[in-house]
DNA sequence: CCTACCGATCGGTAGG
DNA sequence: CCTACCGATCGGTAGG
């Protein structure tokens, strides 16, 4: 399977905790091969380096969220249909896996050349899918004339916000939490009328 | 005088400069000293440690802001005034030092006890600040009966944003920020009517 | 997956 | 502000 070895994933699982909690650089080899129990050198028999844990982190989140755009500006025509269900992803992208979702907003400059470089195409690409939204939204004149890229990075720091204070066994759910953005944001661009 | 002597504002503005694009942990004492051109033991007749300097940059700009959000309620009586003069004090003291803003948003939790907690301690001031201004706005039922926690963090999500993208050198300056956040956020709050 | 190990580098101190 | 230095720890490899 894509997602390799059960041990693999138990390393990747492990990981993303420990970045999360203390940050990429801060967290050592050894700290992870402690908590599954095995010697440091064993770790290097799943992956390459500790760059590569951090590698497939970033890149496994950047993948999925690119999908869900791309479907979303291929299926939806209006800009409130495009708008709401990119939202609806985009958070239930983060909070589906949490610890993967604050590894790759916060870590990802961690990533050394090439890789680093690829990434941050990637996440442009995913700047333009949103901008692609809100060109729909000018051209019904629902909203202003907001400066596209003003308005992508706006949208896209207001939803990844949730990423620092959203609890699994919180009351807010994922589903009412993308409510509440997609009406935040939606009257937030909306042209008055 | 406060901000201490010339060599130690060098170190301080070094180290942010550093921090910020490298990263807290991944930034050693031996880099900062290149830059100034001395030998890293002579570091420490400025600061007490590496995490000294991280402690100066990150309190220093959490008094900056607590200062002006407490002032935005003692001064401002109606909703609309309070958000539009927090949000343009936020922006103007995030981008009018922006390297230590970036520290102090993205690597504060590098800070160890007791002085982790009183950072912490302060931020939630500075909600607390924030929820203030949505209660004076839904008591003149200007705003929905949002759920103030979830209001005040989306406002700092969103307000902070910018720091991920702001050039100095760029054509959207400060002020032309702070009202395009401010519209969008008083919208994305308004009841409508 | 382990034993044994390495070269590099870290933050920081003593003493001037 | 420098010379000289230290104990600790880092990511990673060889070889089984």
């Amino acid at each position: 399977m894509l997602a390799g070895t059960d041990r693999k994933r138990e390393i990747l699982s492990v990981s993303q905790r420990l970045f999360k909690e203390k940050g990429y650089s801060t967290t050592t080899v050894r700290e992870i091969a402690r908590e599954l129990n095995i010697e440091p050198a064993s770790l290097y028999s799943h992956v390459h380096s500790k760059e590569d844990i951090l590698d497939q982190i970033c890149f496994g989140m950047a993948e999925k969220l690119l999908l869900a755009i791309d479907e979303v500006n291929d299926i939806y025509f209006d800009a409130e249909g495009k708008l709401r269900m990119m939202v609806d992803n985009h958070v239930g992208i983060l909070t589906d896996d949490l610890n993967a979702a604050i590894v790759f907003i916060k870590e990802w400059r961690h990533l050394s050349e090439p890789r680093l470089s690829e990434f941050v195409r990637l996440r442009k690409r995913y700047e333009q899918g949103l901008r692609e939204i809100i060109q729909t939204g000018i051209d019904e004149h629902k909203f202003n004339e907001i400066d596209k890229k003003f308005g992508a990075l706006t949208i896209l720091s207001t939803v990844n916000g949730i990423i620092d204070w959203y609890k699994p066994e919180g009351n807010l759910k994922p589903k009412e939490i993308a409510d509440s953005l997609y009406t935040f944001i939606w009257s937030g661009l909306r042209l008055d009328n």
